[in-house]
RNA sequence: GGGCCUGUAGCUCAGACGGCUAGAGCACACGCCUGAUAAGCGUGGGGUCGGCAGUUCGAUUCUGCCCAGGCCCA
């Protein structure tokens, strides 16, 4: 028996299944399908509501069917997964129902690019069935991409907004706010190609350079000019504004002024010219007058002086009215901006609100009108140098040259493109009224009822509120309808006779009968005639004649209602979910869409609370661009190191702000999820003995040290439970790895593997031991598996589980503080031995670059400490344990009297030079004392008897 | 240009009613171990807390401006 080797087998050395190497880009599959068949989501939601929970309720924002998913998609879907099986294993059942949007143009266009665009116009019927064949494929290629993250939902059956039922609900909701009274029709300036004679979306625009004429053009002052500012009262003169676009001079309604800005008369050949003061100089440079660049003013003044006064339009017969607005910059022209609200966002956002229509007297084809005399029938292109001949003639241009700038072009046509004002549906966010399903509800805004849910909504992270909020305030009008074919027609009806286009509540839910059977394409197949309840008669003329209208609805309103078609389909009628969870892009989207959808019909937020991630950057903060070659392709990282590596990178990081990924960061999660891994295969290696039904041993016998890891355990369990609560999830990875890192595998497992080892196999420090790593592990694989879930899964599968246990750990439920002992004293006193050992550590870290020792088991280590200090006590505390606690062979303690200042103790090591154990390796005092083993020391002799009576 | 947000060691994160030598894990260096071994343990180096002003006895922490970056608008 002097052979080491043989005692090496009377060893109890770790041993378990559960490899080292993860292989998880086969392994992960093989869970995914044992998921699949064994519905462990399904069984999952049983268990959890078994243990009587309030059903937690969670809606997944649709992603848009038209691509592979990308890092923002995984993140996202993978913070919802975390959420769910977080609540659904503290016993709050989480129905995950995922969801797509499908209608919308990015999917038309692309389908549009593959048939051609004559087709497309041609077979609007056609066009769409191709659509909805394209979105199914990406919903079908997107659905596989999520699962295979782990993620849990109801893959079988998500919702899709271009299913018949969703598309009647949708028309449904739209005829709610019709029937309020919140709908109207309007005009409003959209970008639009004369060649194409469409309107086109900001997607549809590219933007290239062009040479436009650049003109000074002065409008002449009115009197009320000179009421405003004395100093030009009688003056001739005028106000100067900047265009490059000549030809939207016959349609200028307005002036515009930045109201705190500073604006100057200044004299020119005895006219006085008002520009802003800050542009006085450029302005005279630009027209060849550089002398009056600094000009003494006759007059200065803030913008919003003028409000209100008017001039004289330069050629036609009516006024232009000064106004003034935020968006007028300094950056070029005069400071006085030219304001055709029927030919420009701004122009017609601010002129709105000084009541100025969407003049556009330019029919489809890009041709003035006839109520341009001068120019109807010709191309507004064509004319912007009549226009300027024209000013020229009469005295008011005052500058002319050549300017190139970046100008929207149709993306087919190539051909520079127009604002043009055509009739749209708007959802009114200032008129007052009633929400269709809160009848007794006071009338008031849209916008005002907003801002008013949105008070009593949770933000995570806080500012989320300030952002929506800032955005209701400012927002205009929220235009619903779009000149498409993919999505669901906004059905109204337009009179042959009067050309009156009108819609109704009742005619709307006619046709939503129809959609719910045979889904929106209905109003695309079918004869108008086949598709209107009976006796329906223009309420203008009486008529009975209609066309189609061929609008259809802003896709946001499609996904804006998604809380009606899904979560109160599901939870019942005016359910509030309890959960959004959305990119911060969403408060203009989702956010936005899915709160007026639900104020204007229901009066209430959909949503108790809303929480948002940030965006995927790279390592440098920049975003992920495939041309900039920042993009890591996410299935590479699937293949290589598995989904559960980005499960771990997005529990990570800190999603309040942009969340960083590059390989430096990889590769740090990759060492990260290693540790984890090995603690893991470590704390199954040395227990595969221990049966937890029969070798437990209760809390009061534990020894110190064990109770010590148990109650450190407890006291984590309370800190990551707090951390889920709140959903900071990085926060709680970070106390979970430094629990494993520094409580568990370099002080608690460390030191006691010279039991685990060594000590009888059933005896009561190995099971000691043994009971709290059972325990510790149990629990930690529980609190880790909404995170990693594929390696805990897995870990399961391979853990010696008591025999009523499920064999998914997802059926599980999160251990709870409770669930374990506290013992504030025994922290206490821990905390302070931990600051002798730092001490002792130190110590032998001398001795070892001393060369003196090198295996800290053939160290003895002679300890002086302060007579009844506290850290006297507490090392006395562990008394006989002092040696493994420490990791050394021999402890050997002194009192002293003092120390010198700020020193606690003062360990001085030897190197031990007697025979050591040739089983345990202790350089044990006891050796030779047991007669039958007289090479070993004593507790291994023990041990071997142990052994040889039970092998 | 505007709204909201971010900027602490190579990486991910803590922290501070304003006040001792700003912390942790990982990475790195050095060493130990070879009975967690494509592992484990120990020790150590490393930060002008984005920059510049201001308030203050004192600011990385408060205020302003600037720079860099993100989302959404324009």
């Amino acid at each position: 028996m002097s052979d080491p080797k043989d005692y090496k087998d009377t060893l109890q050395l770790p041993n378990t299944s559960f490899p080292m190497k993860a292989n998880l880009r086969d392994l992960e599959p093989a869970i995914l399908e044992k998921w699949q068949k064994e519905g462990t989501y399904k069984q999952m939601l049983e268990a959890s509501a078994k243990r009587g929970g309030k059903p937690f309720i969670f809606h997944d924002g649709p992603p848009y069917a038209n691509g592979h998913i990308h890092h923002g998609h995984i993140l996202n879907k993978v913070l919802k997964d975390i959420v769910l099986k977080i609540k659904t294993m503290e016993g709050y059942p989480t129905l995950f129902r995922p969801g797509w949007d499908c209608h919308g143009l990015p999917i038309e266009h692309a389908v549009e690019k593959e048939i051609g665009r004559e087709a497309a116009r041609s077979d609007p019927s056609g066009l769409r069935k191709k659509c909805r064949t394209f979105a199914t494929k990406w919903v079908e290629s997107q659905r596989v991409e999520f699962e295979r993250l782990g993620v849990f939902g109801t893959w079988d059956n998500p919702y899709l907004t271009m299913t018949h039922d969703y598309e009647a609900l949708t028309l449904r909701e739209f005829g709610k706010f019709v029937g309020s009274g919140a709908v109207y029709q309007g005009h409003k300036p959209v970008l639009w190609c004369h060649v194409c004679e469409t309107a086109l979306a900001d997607a549809e625009v590219e933007y290239k350079d062009a040479a436009s004429p650049s003109i000074y053009v002065k409008f002449p002052f009115r009197d009320s000019v000179g009421e405003k500012v004395p100093q030009l009262a009688g003056r001739s003169g005028g106000v100067v504004i900047w265009t490059t676009t000549p030809w939207t001079l016959p349609s200028n309604l307005a002036i515009a002024f930045d109201p705190a800005a500073t604006y100057v008369a200044v004299e020119m050949d005895g006219e006085a010219l008002v520009v802003a003061a800050d542009l006085q100089e450029a302005f005279f440079n630009a027209i060849g007058r550089p002398e009056l660049g600094d000009a003494e003013p006759i007059a200065s003044f803030l913008g919003e002086t003028l409000e209100n006064a008017a001039c004289k339009h330069p050629f036609l017969d009516r006024d232009s009215l000064l106004i003034v607005g935020d968006h007028v910059t300094m950056d070029a022209g005069t400071g006085c901006v030219h304001t055709a609200p029927g030919f420009g966002e701004d122009d017609f956002i601010v002129g709105a609100k000084y009541g100025l229509e969407a003049y556009a007297p330019v029919n489809a084809q890009g041709r003035f009108t006839n109520d341009v005399p001068q120019f109807a029938g010709r191309i507004v292109f064509d004319c912007d140098q009549d226009v300027v001949k024209l000013l020229d003639d009469l005295g008011m241009l005052l500058g002319n040259s050549k300017f190139t700038h970046s100008y929207p072009h149709c993306w087919r046509s190539k051909n520079p493109v127009i604002f043009r004002a055509t009739p749209q549906w708007f959802i009114s966010v200032d008129n007052a009224f009633v929400p269709n399903d809160k009848p007794d509800a006071k009338p008031d805004s849209l916008r005002a009822n907003a801002l008013k849910a949105i008070e009593d909504v949770q933000f995570i992270p806080t500012w989320g509120r300030d952002r929506i909020t800032g955005m209701l305030k400012s927002r205009p009008d929220w235009c619903i309808s779009r000149q498409r074919h993919w999505g669901v027609p906004i059905v109204a009806v337009a009179c042959q006779d009067c050309g009156n286009t009108f819609t109704s509540k009742e005619l709307i839910d006619h046709v939503a009968d129809i959609f719910e059977l045979e889904g929106a394409d209905a109003w695309f197949d079918r004869e108008l005639k086949d598709l209107l309840p009976a006796g329906l008669k223009c309420p203008t003329c009486s008529s009975t004649n209609f066309d189609k209208s061929r609008d259809i609805l802003d896709v946001w309103f499609d996904s804006g209602v998604s809380y009606a078609a899904v979560m109160e389909a599901e939870h019942g009628f005016k359910t509030k979910t309890d959960l959004y969870l959305e990119g911060s892009d969403q408060h203009r989207g989702w956010f936005q869409s899915s709160l007026l959808a639900s104020v204007g019909t229901r009066g209430q937020a959909p949503y108790e609370a809303v929480l948002t991630h940030g965006f995927v950057v790279d390592g440098n903060g920049r975003k992920l661009s495939k041309s900039e070659g920042n993009y890591i392709d996410p299935n590479k990282i699937i293949n290589a190191n598995g989904a559960d590596l980005l499960r771990l990178w997005t529990a990570s990081e800190d999603y309040k702000d942009d969340i960083r990924l590059s390989q430096e960061i990889l590769n740090r999660l990759i060492e990260a999820y290693r540790k984890i891994r090995n603690t893991f295969r470590f704390m199954l290696g040395v227990i595969p003995d221990f049966n937890p039904d029969t070798d437990m041993v209760p809390p009061e016998k534990l020894l110190l040290q064990d109770r010590w890891a148990l109650v450190r355990f407890g006291e984590l369990v309370d800190k990551i439970r707090s951390f889920y609560d709140t959903y900071d999830f990085h926060a709680a990875v970070r106390n979970m790895l430094d629990f494993l890192v520094l409580d568990m595998s370099a002080f608690f497992l460390h030191m006691s593997k010279d039991r685990l080892y060594c000590a009888v196999p059933t005896g009561i420090e190995r099971r000691s031991a043994q009971t709290v790593i059972w325990q510790i592990l149990d629990g930690c694989l529980r609190l880790m598996a909404p995170l990693l879930s594929f390696t805990v899964e897995e870990a399961w599968g391979h853990f010696g589980k008591k025999a009523d246990a499920p064999n998914s750990v997802f059926l599980t439920s999160l251990p709870d503080a409770s669930d374990y002992p506290t013992d504030p004293e025994l922290m206490t006193t821990m905390a302070q031995f931990f600051e002798v050992r730092d001490i002792v550590l130190k110590a032998l870290e001398e001795s070892r670059a001393a060369k003196l020792i090198g295996h800290p088991l053939a160290a003895a280590v002679h300890l002086q400490l302060v007579a009844d200090s506290e850290h006297q006590k507490a090392v006395m505390y562990f008394g006989k344990d002092l040696p493994e606690l420490l990791a050394v062979s021999r402890v050997t303690l002194e009192n002293v009297a003092s120390l010198p200042p700020d020193t606690i103790a003062v360990a001085q090591v030897t190197p031990i030079t007697d025979e050591r154990c040739p089983r345990c390796w202790n350089h044990a005092l006891t050796i030779g004392t047991d007669p039958n083993h007289p090479e070993l020391c004593a507790r291994c002799a023990e041990a071997i008897r142990s052994i040889e009576n039970d092998p």
